[in-house]
DNA sequence: CTGAAAGCGCTAACAT
DNA sequence: ATGTTAGCGCTTTCAG
């Protein structure tokens, strides 16, 4: 083989003056041309079409598919000051956020949702100080029109500092610090009331909670299980774990057992916790649900793939990255727009 | 208060010609004037710095700084015909991939190692036919310099087919129908035999397969365990799964039990059929690993959350993402790129 | 080594 | 309704 890279240019006598011969598209002023109309008509056309006469406009669509147009997008942003994308930031302190499964769905529902209106979505991690720095360099560089801020900690936020600035932002799950940065999320403390009654209902006495109130959503969780139990929760029955992890979940569901061997249920501020306080459940000879009842928090993939399967609470992730594409394309056009609660829904499986 | 949006222009008198007050950063042109050099040098102190006096050099830099002067990318990209960013196309026929614990882990290294080149990842999906014809306008407009082909199945790629053109692409994972772009992917086959001469040398004697073949990496993965097992393995010993899913690992471990009860070992082409396969031999109540030994494939973090946990292969997933993004930038500077395997390795944990 | 000048492809006034 | 024109901010010859 010649080389195995690219093939040679078909330009059998292409020598000095080999201008760049790059992807060297048809430009709107071929369009114009083949179509038999100006510039400015086909750029009319390109936005929006109107003031532009119906024969004008079918000569430009017809000029457009055959020459293959596409437009420069980097023309146009130069003198529109508009990107047409966002970026989608994603500050994982702990490296954690990423293997969270509602991170994928998250991801994909923005994505989409993007996709309809032509955005395109920038993916942007913030883990140390380094890409915060780059992070912050780009999107006040102009490269996006808004920024989709998913933060699991809510601390930290050089980022929301940024952001609060003049760069449409929206936040996923309500940041901490009241920043005046809008956000979506769901009904934490509602959804967190939800599971808890429903165990209550079910005849538990000793309701155990494995919180994480350092996460977005956590603190909400963790209320709302106290508004249903009043002095009922115990102080020993709630541990703190570190992080929404399966191994954060077994080693809070160790120290529970340990203070709490009476326990006969456990609410887990996620899945993932969830699934972890399974498998020390398990370890430890207890039944679920018989012994005690274990209930989760997202519904994610994982609550279908434990044994027993979870009984969680949902969250409408899908609706919320909906709702969070749909706020920032409101700011960015300079419209209103407000914080947005989406409501949450038990999901009765075998767990408890 | 006044509006909300945009705070006044500092400009108390400008009233008839408001131009554009949007972000308007400090340009080339202002460096230039401030550090005393024409914009020119300012240019060349952007792009490596070449043929500058340090005298000049100094003077560009302190007026960099002094004006938090960033590039406008758009402007750049008009005339380079360059965009310093790249598309990670996720072409997911059947919602799964998103959900595969590898994939986050490729999205998150690609982000970075792209990054630490200052170039952005586009995050494209491409589940149907409006997509990937979205996807494929958007790439070969120019809005990318190249792109990174992350699909499960190998077949469809209308994609691959202007991948081929003259557009960089890179694909993780043997692309079926030898097409003749280059790809990154971890050695399957010889992965799949460790894990199987793992097997046989626990002294199991009827190994059976779960395979997936119509997904990228499958065929060879069952490939390398006829390797090592010849005539052992048996027509009835292997069972495919349509996608590498945790019900289908389950719905495959319940055929396999029916036609070969007297299995003792299990090789499952990922870890997530393992991990449906390990749910059904529970239900079955068979003892893992003791009446039958189950490996995986991956080492994805499900095989740590498992119980009892995974031996697995692992697949160095960072070490391919790294790899397609330097294969990628080759592509893109022109120079000659080949394929690349990387080897796995058999990670021994609890189950086999 | 540096300045001057010519566009890159497009949109947005401004005239018709 | 349409054509004309002036840039957007940057890189890149081309002269010095």
């Amino acid at each position: 083989m010649s080389d195995g890279t690219t093939p040679d240019a078909p330009h059998p006598k292409s020598r000095g003056a080999a201008r760049r011969a790059m992807r060297r598209g048809p430009t709107i002023d071929d369009v114009a041309e083949l179509a038999g109309v100006s510039r400015g008509t086909v750029s009319r056309v390109l936005n929006g079409a109107r003031y532009v006469s119906p024969a004008a406009l079918k000569a430009v669509e017809r000029a457009m598919r055959q020459t293959g147009y596409t437009v420069n997008q980097s023309a146009r942003s130069l003198v529109t000051k508009r990107s047409d994308a966002v970026a989608f930031v994603l500050s994982e302190p702990q490296e954690r956020l990423f293997e969270d499964p509602n991170f994928s769905v998250l991801l994909r529902a923005c994505t989409q949702a993007l996709a309809a209106h032509d955005i395109s979505l920038i993916l942007m991690l913030e883990s140390d100080e380094d890409e915060r720095d780059r992070v912050l360099r780009y999107v006040r560089g102009g490269h996006v029109d808004g920024v989709l801020l998913i933060s699991a900690h809510s601390g930290d936020s050089l980022i929301a500092s940024l952001a609060r600035g003049d760069v449409p932002t929206v936040a996923c799950g309500k940041p901490a610090g009241d920043i005046g940065i809008p956000y979506v999320a769901a009904e934490d403390r509602e959804g967190a009331r939800q599971m808890t009654r429903h165990l209550v209902e079910q005849g538990r006495k000793r309701i155990g909670m494995i919180g994480c109130p350092q996460i977005a959503g956590g603190a909400e969780r963790l209320e709302g299980y106290r508004d249903v139990l009043g002095r009922r929760a115990l102080r020993r029955l709630v541990v703190d774990a570190p992080s929404y992890s399966h191994s954060a979940g077994a080693e809070a569901m160790r120290r529970l057992l340990a203070t709490s061997p009476d326990i006969d249920a456990v609410f887990a501020a996620s899945d993932s916790l969830a699934a972890g306080a399974l498998t020390e459940l398990r370890r430890a000879g207890r039944g679920v649900p018989d012994d005690v009842a274990v209930g989760g928090f997202d519904d994610s993939r994982i609550a279908r793939e434990t044994d027993p399967a979870l009984t969680t609470i949902r969250q409408p992730l899908e609706l919320v990255s909906r709702n969070m594409v749909d706020v920032l394309l409101r700011l960015i056009r300079r419209e209103p727009a407000a914080s947005r609660l989406l409501p949450t829904e038990l999901v009765v499986r075998e767990s408890a």
